[in-house]
DNA sequence: CCTCCACCGGAACGTGAGGAGT
DNA sequence: ACTCCTCACGTTCCGGTGGAGG
């Protein structure tokens, strides 16, 4: 025992009348064995990967739809299917998955490729060509149908369509296995990038996925709480409200989910028996504060400062200042901190930014005589934006210029 | 009705980083 | 290793603007 008297410190947390079963089927990361709504797309990416189970090349396939659509899904559902029901016929069909987000330079596209089929290739180092030929020797070992799903696939193409071009037109180079592509892009302009023979060879069939209207979500929702939260622990509001904020979100499954995990974490925490709609408010919004603190934190440090000159005149109670107004107290700071202020006209542009992000509002006003300029105020809550800005080790020590100058303008 | 404030925002240009080609 | 090109970020310059006050 220790000396708070209990077990453990983490007793409380274990304790097993926890509201999930399995909070891992809550993830959008998770690939469920039944996808409701989604029957017609599997269907058809099963027809046009058939071919596989005679030793044929499937078409290569574009899949489009927005974030939360399940084009991942499906295509990890199907490509599933697939492999079970060739290693039962004994035909060998191998689905590989790439997220291009993370895998998206031509190098390490072939070097994953190639780990996939046992051939270890350096992280870096080898000429592009090598592991490409590397990769080739690898698969045409054997008479196998390998389908790759390249996931993002138009984060690949900012980079150059040299990979797709040499993958689209691989089957030329290969005697015994056959090599066929799926590409997910949430992009549906993203082929006006390609070179038109990539296009046409990668396009050979199309799928869009529609988004998910809020009773389809609901469907979905109610699929994946019955195995991932205890009976009777969801209030009945709780998913129709989660499918409605997600409908909302252009039918996004994935923050369907997102809400649902998070209320009922929340719930956890708070160590309450039950789910309730108030848990599905609370999520919603720390999922917009954590949007929200994403985007400040990465911001570039002039529209950090830029930001911070906003705040300040907002704890000091002016709201809606003008853009003269905020140069000022912008140059303030950046003396303050030691840097060189950007001009006005970059200024302008970054307000403009920040307005766009949502994070600050800009209107323009007319004030007549006294000029035409923009009003500006916070449109995120001004403690937590603070503590944000302040955790850059850039802007830390304006924790003191803060106090110094409200204590001014309390005159 | 005219002026003129205080800024907006377009255009052109400069600069350095990073990638492609050779 | 080298040049060339592109691109993001900034600056300089400047024409434009709606309405309060004269």
């Amino acid at each position: 025992m220790n000396p708070n008297g209990s077990g453990s410190i983490f007793d409380e947390f274990l304790n097993a009348n926890s509201i999930f079963l399995n909070k891992e089927v809550l993830r959008h990361s998770y690939t469920p064995d039944y996808l409701p709504h989604r029957d017609e797309q599997i269907r058809s990416i099963a027809a046009i990967l058939s071919p596989a189970l005679r030793g044929e090349t499937p078409s290569n396939i574009l899949i489009y739809g927005k974030t939360g659509t399940g084009k991942t899904a499906v295509a990890r559902y199907v490509g599933k299917e697939l492999e079970n029901v060739g290693r039962n016929r004994n035909v060998p069909c191998h689905v590989v998955y790439l997220n291009c987000e993370i895998i998206d330079t031509q190098y390490r596209v072939l070097a994953n490729l190639s780990k996939y089929f046992n051939r270890e290739v350096p992280m870096t180092g080898w000429p592009t060509d090598q592991v490409y030929q590397e990769f080739k020797n690898a698969i045409d070992r054997h008479r196998a149908v390998i389908i790759i799903i390249l996931d993002e696939i138009d984060k690949l193409v900012k980079k150059g369509d040299e990979v797709l071009y040499n993958l689209s037109r691989i089957n030329s180079e290969l005697d015994n296995a056959k090599v066929s592509l799926i590409g997910i892009s949430n992009d549906l302009k993203f082929t006006e990038y390609l070179d038109p023979r990539v296009r046409s060879s990668l396009g050979e069939e199309e799928i869009v996925f529609p988004p998910y209207d809020a009773q389809q979500l609901r469907d979905i929702l109610e699929e994946r709480a019955k195995l991932g939260f205890r009976d009777g622990v969801l209030e009945d509001g709780v998913i129709p409200l989660c499918a409605a904020f997600a409908a909302q979100e252009h039918g996004d499954a994935r923050r369907a989910l997102d809400l649902l995990r998070i209320a009922g974490e929340l719930a956890e925490r708070e160590g309450a028996e039950k789910v309730t709609e108030r848990h599905v408010r609370l999520a919603q919004e720390k999922i917009e504060i954590d949007r929200i603190v994403e985007v400040i934190k990465t911001l570039p440090m002039h529209s950090k400062v830029l930001l911070y000159s906003v705040v300040f005149l907002e704890s000091s109670n002016v709201r809606g200042a003008t853009s003269g107004e905020v140069y000022r107290v912008y140059k303030e700071i950046c003396r303050e901190i030691g840097i060189e202020p950007l001009t006005p006209r970059r200024i302008t542009d970054l307000i403009s930014e920040l307005d766009m992000l949502g994070i600050i509002n800009a209107t323009i006003v007319n004030k007549g005589r006294y000029g035409r300029t923009k009003e500006i105020t916070l449109s995120v809550p001004l403690e937590s934006t603070k503590s944000v800005l302040l955790s850059d080790y850039r802007l830390s020590n304006l924790k003191d210029f803060t106090q110094k100058l409200s204590v001014q303008s309390h005159f």
